[in-house]
DNA sequence: ACTTATTTTTAGTCTTGTCTAAAAATTTAT
DNA sequence: ATAAATTTTTAGACAAGACTAAAAATAAGT
């Protein structure tokens, strides 16, 4: 079924999925090649050539889709990634900003069965330490709904479920403030200049900025 | 101190350690091509870049040896690839026929910490599912005194500790055999003409080839 | 010692994935 | 609607890693 790719298609098929999920319109070269970190150029070349392995669908200067072959690829792949990167944090002790760059490599093992067996050893989770849902192996994704704190009302309490910046630096700032997965969080207050808010996150209340509150997301209880 | 190589550059230093584990003299083009499954030419060029990298020591037609760094690079793969196919065997449940594949994979993943976390959760593992030894972190071997079974004399009795040859098919016939690492082995009888043995293994007597007692890697108690 | 046979190296080519520089298409601005 | 700015594609080059064919060095056989 899934062919057998170099680390680089895969990681090209990723991005296309993760940049096409954003903006629901093709992905184009630009866009592409600033995610990738290579230039527009190499970008048309490799679109090309996933175009011919039917991987995407692609017409000059009118950017690229997924076809239904190139998402399920990149959905295992991503399955891959985060299913490793729930090993790392649950077996191996890791720290949740630890784990992204082993996962990058990890997530391109070839495993017919190796992945179902790691899934069955961690006990079949359903979300990565970053709170990212885990493709089940037909390649579906629980779509939980979530929106970013900077969205909620004042007095309105939520729990964090995710982050949508998963770098070393952010998720260190919110160990930093015991702002963790799980946590309550009641907005006590919003300033009206900055957007920054003055938060109750299980026992302590601190403020944070926009830049934070954007970046947190949490459902409504 | 390691430097960062390609899959491909670890994997001749991997064959030429095991080469000149078994000769003791400098590593021939020929044979490394055939270990490799390449052309002795393309042995050439890869080898003439590993002299530069100064991880070998190569003189045209003189054959080629390790360097120290070299042989702290292999013995580092070497530990990763048994590291994690103990990983497989024993928490993923794999038989020892299975894993060598997936580790041949698994032993490139670039990692400080990684497989030093491994080994603790494993419970620093001295030996590898086909009871190789396994490299500490300092590239020490230990080096178990074994021998193959067809050496061993008619009515001496020996623990089997280690496999020869650990491909799918020799390892799957052991297994129906009832014969694993650990059985006690007593000599019952060696027929002249063809050196097959008569064995008992643990409960059991039966006859082995030749061919499958010089695979045999056992102690005397 | 000289001739074969074998091993090893060189020379030249190919594929993958990248790059720069320049051309072409598209979008934005006047 | 035309010109200017931006995006995207093409053309040509390079490094890594492999190959084939041919040359050079070493080893074996008489
Ligand atoms: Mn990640
Ligand atoms: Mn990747
Ligand atoms: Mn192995
Ligand atoms: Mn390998």
């Amino acid at each position: 079924m899934l062919k057998n790719l170099s680390h680089t298609e895969e990681n090209y098929l990723k991005a296309i999925f993760s940049l096409s999920n954003k903006s629901e319109t093709a992905v184009s070269t630009n866009e592409l090649a600033e995610k990738i970190v290579a230039k527009p150029s190499s970008v048309t070349d490799m679109v090309q050539k996933l175009a011919e392995k039917k991987l995407v669908d692609y017409k000059k200067y009118q950017g690229v889709y997924l076809t239904s072959n190139g998402r399920k690829t990149a959905v295992s792949i991503i399955r891959n990634h985060r299913l490793w990167e729930v090993f790392l944090v649950e077996k191996l002790d890791f720290k949740w900003d630890e784990v992204h760059d082993f996962a990058e490599q990890l997530e391109h093992i070839k495993s017919d069965t190796l992945i179902e067996r790691l899934d069955a050893f961690l006990n079949f989770p359903t979300h990565d330490p970053h709170g990212d849902p885990i493709p089940d192996k037909n390649g579906n994704i629980a779509q939980n709904l979530r929106e970013p704190l900077s969205n909620i009302n004042i007095g309105s309490t939520c729990t964090l479920v995710g982050v949508n910046d998963s770098s070393s630096k952010f998720l260190k700032f919110l160990d930093k403030s015991k702002i963790k997965l799980g946590s309550t969080i009641k907005v006590l207050h919003k300033e009206e200049f900055d957007n920054s808010m003055h938060i109750q996150v299980d026992k302590n209340k601190l403020s944070i900025s926009h830049q934070i509150t954007k970046n947190l997301l949490v459902k409504i209880i």
